[in-house]
DNA sequence: TATAATTTTGTTATGATATAACAACTAAAA
DNA sequence: TTTTAGTTGTTATATCATAACAAAATTATA
């Protein structure tokens, strides 16, 4: 269960952003898949906003650095790093979020504060495997897992509501 | 652990339908709530569909009947209907669904069939139980669940490819 | 290396989902 | 009955996402 920080807990985000980075090129070579440069970039500014983004924000930060700046660019670029499995897609925001251990299979497990809208991936074996069970046992064959709580985390549960992080 | 057949086990849904429809007079009754013609009858649009249903789907049926055909009429509805906890909102299919069991706090688990997009309301909860925990212990204020497991459905796995129920 | 096949990107247009803002109306409370 | 609160009408627009086809770049094959 790694990564389970929130994004303000003090860390070198840097250290993030690199190590993710080269794991996505390691990945993309043993799947004969092409990181090109807006896709490589666009993990990039993914992983360097601390919370999930939207394509249109995305987009307008591909568009400033002189990617070509119509909505396919940004969703082709979304697309490919779902597939790998780079990135996560929150459902329940519309965002976009880096995947701190795309090497592992894992679903995305998300703790989503309603006040600074920062979000923690989690981890949690036992509830796979519940679910699992639990789908197996209605027949059901199980593709992907949406799991997204909301609620309101430890930072913003102490301090006056509105003063989001 | 209730209603947790299928849309196609056989049953008389307009049993449902009519159970769901006194639930929420009653409901909102109780809370000094006002269930108008409109939020009633999408409550009913909603519970008469089978699958969940789409904002635009559903404006579009209540147009047919002589209501307002424009989007806030529609959102306003499902927005009321959403805090009555009337219905859920499936997220990964920009979709709502009436819920089962508006009468019990619970939490919306589903089970969507990617073939037939038929929705499973589940409720199971070791899994509430173990999240809970799991929030807490990470200092965090659960408010909301979204648990939406997609996959292939029993009647479809059974089925050839394509063949949609 | 030429050329064919495949993949990726550019471009225009549009579809799908959702909300802001303010006016008009209606039901409930004072 | 007048106020108040809640609801609905209306227009406009914001936000999220994809279709379709052309052009370019990369990779594979002859």
């Amino acid at each position: 269960m790694k990564h389970e920080d929130s994004p303000h807990t003090h860390h070198n985000h840097n250290d993030c952003i690199d190590t993710a980075l080269d794991t996505a090129e390691i990945l993309c070579a043993q799947q004969g898949q092409r990181l090109t440069k807006v896709r490589r970039r666009a993990l990039e500014l993914i992983w360097e906003s601390h919370r999930p983004l939207g394509a249109y924000q995305l987009l307008a930060k591909l568009a400033e650095e002189g990617f070509n700046s119509a909505p396919p660019t940004v969703y082709r670029a979304l697309d490919f790093l779902l597939g790998a499995g780079l990135i996560h897609k929150v459902e329940s925001m519309n965002a976009y979020l880096g995947c701190a251990h795309a090497d592992k299979a894992h679903k995305g497990y998300f703790l989503i504060c309603d006040e600074c809208h920062n979000v923690m991936e989690f981890d949690y074996q036992d509830i796979h495997a519940a679910l699992i069970e639990k789908a197996t046992h209605q027949g059901f064959e199980l593709r992907a897992e949406t799991i997204e709580l909301t609620g309101l985390c430890a930072k913003c549960k102490a301090k006056p509501a509105g003063a989001s992080a």
